[in-house]
DNA sequence: TTGAAAGCGATACCAC
DNA sequence: GTGGTATCGCTTTCAA
C-alpha cells in the first residue's frame, strides 16, 4: 500500500485518549464510558480506520484464517465442497485461503510452506491425494475431505465416503438391473488420482464375490492427458471399435459418465436400454445429460458439516473426538439405468 | 497455533549469530560469509523454521497477497478466470485470497473490510457487479474483469469484452442465418447481474438498427429464484405454452442456452433447425449439450493476462497505462445455428 | 562481515 | 475508566 493507512495511534491522538482505550472500544472489551465510545467510534469511522491485521496476528499469534487446498476449483464436485466449507468457516469467523494445487506435489509444498509462514490456523484438504508431509515444527490441525494421504501432523481428521463400498454399490446396481458384462471407466478418478485404488476396489470386490470373471479389456483407464470427459469418450470408442462388448458401465465420476454416454450415443447405442451407465458425484453433469445419468450422491453438505465441526473443535484447542468420519452415500437412479 | 513456532531468535541463538545475519542469509541479501550461510541454513532447516509472515508484513507493510472477489467459483466461466488470474499471480510471487461474494453486497463489504484489514496489496473483481465503494483511507489498486461497478479508488482498471457489441453480434448471427423472430433469454446474466444492461443492449440495438419491432413477449427475464439453467427452461416452456412463437434465441450465457435447448427439445422442437440458439461464454455447457450450442468465445485467457499485466504494473507503484481494456470476442458456430 | 537496536501496529497487563 | 508500556517476529540502518 502506497499511502500509509491510519493507525490506532492516529485515532488515539485525534480522540485524545490512549491506544489502549481505542483498542478496548473497537474490540468491545469494556472499560470505557459511553462518551468515550462514541467519540472513538466516530473518529475511527471518519478516518476510515481499519485495524492492521498483520499486527493483530503477530500479537495474538492467530490469524483466524484457514487454508483450503484442492486440486481444481473448476471441478463441480470440489467447488461445491469448497463453497460449503468456506461458508461454514466464515460463519465461525474464519477467512479462507483457497489454493489450487492441480495435484502437483511441488505446487502443493510451495503452498504449504507459504501457508505455514502465513500462520494459517488450520488446513483443509479437499479431494485428490497427497504425499507431501508437513515437516515444519508446528502443530496445526488438518482435515481431509475426500482426500487420501496423511500429512503427519498430530491432529488430523479424515472425512469421506466408504469408497470401496460406494463402487461396490454402483456395480451391484448395474448387475441387479440385469447387466451381464460391466465395464469400469476410471479416468477422472485418475486425473485427480483421488483414491484411485479405493474407488475401483468395490468393482473388483463385487465381481469376485459373485464369481464373475474379470475381463481386463473392460477396465478402461486413461493416459490422463485430456479432461476426463474427452478421455472417457476416446476410451469407450476404441473399446467398442476393438470389438469388445459390454452392457453396463461403472463410471468413476459424472464427467466420465457423460463422456461414456456421449461415446455410446455416437455409436448408435441406446443408453439406458442397450447399455446401462452409472456415474458418481451427483454433479450437474449427470443432471444435464440426455438421457439423465444415474449416479451416486455423496452428501457433500454433510461432509463439509462434519469436517468443519471437527476442525473448529481442533481450532478450539481440543483433540478430535473422531479421526475417521464416514459419510453415507446413496444411489440415485435416473434414465441411464432404466433397464432392458 | 498451539506450539510456539521457532523464531528467528532461536535460529540466531543456535547459530551463534545475530538475527540480522539470519535474516540476511535467509533472504539472500548478501553480507555474510559462505560459512555463516551454511551454518544458518542448516540450523533453519533442522529446526523447521518458517518465517512469521505477520511479522514480515507488519514490518514491510506489504503482504504480497491479492484478493480475488467473484460471485461464485462453481461457475465455469468465473472459475476459469479465477484459475488463470491466480496462476499468473503466483508466478509473480503473490498469493491470492479467493472470496465468494454470491453478489451479496453485505457479504462483499464484509470481505472488503476484512481484506483491507489483512492488508492485501491489490483487489481483483471477477464477474458480477458491485455497488460497494472502498471508503477506507487506503490507496489500493483494483482491477475489474468482466465486472461492472467502480470502487472509487484512485487506481483502477477495467478489463472485459465490449458487451453491447457482443450481444449485437449474437443477434446478428441469428438474423443472418435467416431467423425472423428472435427471443432474448437473459436469466443468468441477471442471476449474477453481470452488466445485465450492457449485455442486453446489443440485442435492442440490432433490432432498432434493422427496423425490427421489439416484441416484449420475447424478452425472457427470470425471477432469479432458480439456477439459470432451470429458470431458462421454465421461461421458455411458459413462453411456448402461452403461444408465442419465435425461431431464434439469444441466450446470455451458456447455462441459459442449455436450459433453452432442453426446453425446446422437451417440446419436440428441432434445435438448430426449427429454432436456432446461441449462447455465450464458450463454457463446457455449450460443448456437452446435444446438439452442441453455438456460442461466443470471450478470450478469458487474454482477459486474465491483460488484467494481471495492469495489476502488476500498479503493484509496482505505477499508474496504469490504460484504464479500460477491451478484449475481443468471437462467435463460434456449432450445431444450434446450423440453419433452416 | 557482523551485531545492536529501533520500529512496524495492535493488545493486554498493571498501575493509577 | 483510563493510560503507559512491554511484547509479538522480523527487517533494516548504522556502527563496529
Amino acid at each position: 500500500m502506497a499511502k500509509r493507512a491510519v493507525s490506532i495511534y492516529d485515532i488515539a491522538k485525534l480522540a485524545g485518549v490512549s491506544t489502549a482505550t481505542v483498542s478496548n472500544v473497537l474490540n468491545q472489551k469494556g472499560n470505557y464510558s459511553e462518551k468515550t465510545r462514541e467519540l472513538v467510534e466516530r473518529i475511527a469511522r471518519e478516518q476510515g480506520y481499519v485495524a492492521n491485521f498483520a499486527a493483530k496476528s503477530l500479537r495474538e499469534s492467530s490469524t483466524k484464517t484457514v487454508a483450503i487446498l484442492t486440486p481444481d476449483v473448476s471441478n463441480d464436485f470440489f467447488s461445491t465442497l469448497v463453497l460449503a466449507v468456506e461458508g461454514r468457516l466464515r460463519e465461525a469467523g474464519y477467512s479462507s485461503y483457497i489454493c489450487n494445487t492441480a495435484n502437483d506435489p511441488e505446487r502443493e509444498s510451495s503452498y504449504i510452506y507459504g501457508l505455514l509462514s502465513k500462520q494459517v490456523d488450520g488446513i483443509v484438504y479437499i479431494g485428490g491425494t497427497t504425499q507431501s508431509r508437513i515437516e515444519a515444527n508446528v502443530d496445526i490441525p488438518v482435515v481431509h475431505i475426500d482426500h487420501t494421504g496423511t500429512t503427519g501432523v498430530a491432529r488430523e481428521v479424515f472425512v469421506g465416503n466408504d469408497l470401496p463400498r460406494l463402487s461396490y454399490d454402483m456395480t451391484a446396481t448395474l448387475f441387479e438391473r440385469g447387466c451381464k458384462r460391466v465395464a469400469l471407466a476410471s479416468v477422472s478418478a485418475s486425473l485427480y488420482r483421488t483414491a484411485e485404488h479405493d474407488q475401483a476396489a468395490g468393482y473388483y470386490a463385487y465381481l469376485e464375490e459373485h464369481n464373475i470373471v474379470l475381463d481386463k479389456n473392460l477396465v478402461l483407464e486413461g493416459p490422463h492427458k485430456e479432461t476426463s470427459l474427452i478421455e472417457a469418450e476416446h476410451l469407450v470408442s476404441s473399446c467398442l471399435e476393438d470389438g469388445y462388448s459390454f452392457d453396463g458401465v461403472v463410471a468413476l465420476g459424472d464427467r466420465v459418465a457423460l463422456g461414456v454416454v456421449n461415446a455410446l450415443k455416437a455409436h448408435g447405442i441406446a443408453v439406458g436400454k442397450d447399455v446401462l451407465v452409472i456415474g458418481m458425484d451427483d454433479s450437474i453433469y449427470s443432471r444435464i445429460s440426455t438421457p439423465t445419468i444415474s449416479t451416486v450422491r455423496r452428501h457433500t453438505a454433510q461432509m463439509a458439516e462434519e469436517a468443519m465441526r471437527a476442525l473448529l473443535e481442533m481450532l478450539g484447542g481440543a483433540k478430535p473426538s473422531e479421526t475417521h468420519i464416514v459419510v453415507d452415500h446413496e444411489v440415485i437412479e435416473r434414465e441411464t439405468t432404466l433397464g432392458f
